[in-house]
DNA sequence: ATTCTTATGTACGGTATCGCACATACACCG
DNA sequence: CGGTGTATGTGCGATACCGTACATAAGAAT
């Protein structure tokens, strides 16, 4: 593993100005984040922030009768429990890994202090707050009106968009609890993607081959989510230097 | 109409300490909003934020081909405009006003300066935000795994608990674009439900005869949601007056 | 009362997905 | 190298909901 992790390989993290950073730095601790790992039980106040930067986690809702659904993804464009700083802090849903990699993790008090303190940390987290409602709007629209086969579209170009690489490492029966549906309805529509030359899989390895190709598939949804993330949370490395020196 | 409509009709603002609503007061008009009435166009700026008293507004979001789905309810329990000081001003979806009645009307850069300065304010409206989330998660969720009856009942409930009246004025119409279903599907489960003698129901007016009965056929979305706005904003006026006379 | 609009009832084939039961085949491990 | 666990393929009836077409009836308008 040769991943430097700096603070900036959190986009969040990244758009804040460099003193801001810096001020945080000592608080910040870099950890490893494991398949599987529970981060917040349902019902359960969390004790830390995570800014992941190769982790990738979902926040997961698990119905009495066991049945589940992904209501969002969150990379190394966000942060795990804004439960934290918008004040209640637990929520009904559960959040897990599901791509092994490391976060920025932040003391919950922290994270709160900051959020009332500091105004640019305030409006950052505010916004992504904004990106994540669209995400979870979507996936409730997705949900309602989507054909299954646009849906795994959706769900692997938001999980692509978070990833370091082009190769996931999901079985279709993990991808099927995450869109809440049969294992075999994924293994079918997958296959298609797979006939199509779009996808290409084999015992729990994913490869997207033509991104392009996906998002002729896909539902507008990921379209919508994706184009609110850049306008709430443009990405700060674009073509030169993050943010052009505004500090005087 | 009697309705006196002081601003503690609205929950939000009853919970606010009474010196933080006074100063509130000489910038919040009350107005009265039109069945059908659009108060924030899909991807337009509003210019105002809706503290609703006795109206009752659904934020929706029209997909490219027409299809529609409700994602919230909002109240008098809520504010119409959480984008104004979540900062990122738009929404993709839309709000509109499916029962008509008043609300607290105040300018958006008011809303985002007193958010600001405000701490009282700010906490207030996070936690509400962090309701709403969960209200739209459980559309999400209710959306995959439950059925149809299960959802109509979870909608009646929402619905009815920001309601004056044990009445409400909708079509099946109405309600099948809401929940992104048919009209006929609506009109089979509503008939079910009257026959089950829980509902009533004749040309745009549907009564709940048993609330009961209804929590027994709804799936548990309708409760996390309701728990979770019990628990993140408590009733302030629970058992005597409401926060007993505070204006002079 | 009569007409007209619109809300609700009914019916019927079509389809996406489910639930289940298995077959196959890859990759790892001894 | 062969066995074993697990990931994926396949088939089939069941079902919830869709799309469409049309019938009925309540209430408003004349």
């Amino acid at each position: 593993m040769d991943s430097l992790c700096r603070p900036d390989e959190n986009r969040l993290l990244a758009t804040l100005p460099p003193e801001e950073v810096n001020r945080l730095l000592p608080n910040l601790e870099l950890v490893t984040l494991h398949l599987g790992q529970v981060m917040a039980d349902a019902g359960q106040a969390p004790t830390h922030a995570y800014f992941p930067t190769t982790a990738i986690v979902s926040m997961v809702y698990v119905t009495e009768n066991g049945d589940s659904a992904e209501i969002a993804v969150i990379g190394n464009d966000g942060v795990v429990g804004i439960s934290l700083f918008l004040g209640g802090d637990r929520t009904p849903g559960c959040t897990v890994v599901h791509n092994a990699g490391q976060a920025y993790c932040l003391p919950s008090r922290h994270l709160a202090a900051e959020f009332e303190r500091r105004a640019v940390v305030m409006r950052l987290l505010l916004r992504y707050t904004q990106a994540l409602v669209t995400q979870i709007t979507q996936t409730a629209v997705c949900n309602r009106h989507h054909h299954l086969e646009q849906q795994l579209c959706r769900w692997l170009l938001l999980r692509l968009e978070r990833s370091v690489t082009d190769e996931l490492t999901v079985t279709h029966e993990i991808i099927s609890t995450l869109l809440g549906v049969r294992r075999e309805g994924v293994s079918h529509e997958a296959r298609k993607l797979q006939v199509s030359g779009l996808i290409r899989y084999r015992r729990g390895k994913l490869q997207v081959l033509d991104r392009e190709g996906l998002m002729r598939v896909v539902c507008e949804c990921f379209g919508v989510v994706h184009k609110e993330y850049e306008r709430l949370l443009p990405a700060p490395d674009t073509g030169q230097g993050p943010r052009a020196h505004h500090s005087p």
